[in-house]
DNA sequence: AATATTAATCGTAATTTTACGATTAATAAA
DNA sequence: TTTATTAATCGTAAAATTACGATTAATATT
């Protein structure tokens, strides 16, 4: 019997940050852009702020970004040692060998 | 603004499907073990057989596996072509260089 | 000091997810 | 043919997610 293991349930904490497009464009956007003010990022997407905000709250509540206020603005972040961890488990999982013929 | 591109959406799909510590065990059995029939599959994990049909599901509909009906049983298996279209997706989010150092 | 800006949080509604037991449909075994 | 086995589906309840506008708290600007 399958008692979850911390890495499983860990890589489902990390999938499951991933799991919205807003949330992918946002890391995308950390990743590639100078961006990282909040507000830049709420311009970038078709939603709301409050909304932007809580997505953000989610990718930070995974570990995967941080928040650093200066001021009345908030500038985000990945979180590197975290985003590794990630990179890690996901990218672990992917490169798992099929030990078995497909028999469908 | 970001008008989620194909490609971020089916990243947030992907992501959805390993979004659950029981669908990651479950894509791990089929990765690792000779097991893929459902029956098996609902015995390794600590959910009811109905749950664990649920969730099958959702992997297929995300397009990662797919069954194969054989009488009164069903086997389970990875999707290779979708298994590694998910891992490009993901690995290539996972390899992106970071363009901006840090500002928090 | 009064006003503006920024971003988090609150309250709320609609939808989705997760889980279960019960039922069903299909095949296999007796 | 009757009974058993397997796995999907149905019905349903509880919880979580997603989205928004309104409000709030904090800092900046005037």
């Amino acid at each position: 019997m399958v008692d979850y293991s911390n890495k499983e349930a860990q890589i489902a904490v990390y999938a499951k940050a991933l799991a919205h497009p807003a949330r992918v464009a946002i890391i995308q956007l950390l990743l590639k852009k100078q961006t990282c003010i909040c507000g830049a990022i709420v311009e970038e997407l078709p939603l709301s702020q409050s909304t932007v905000s809580q997505h953000l709250k989610e990718l930070k509540l995974a570990g995967l970004i941080k928040g650093d206020i200066t001021g009345v603005k908030t500038c985000y972040c990945i979180d590197k040692v975290e985003w590794n961890k990630a990179k890690k488990l996901l990218t672990g999982l992917f490169s798992m060998t099929f030990k078995k013929e497909n028999c469908c």
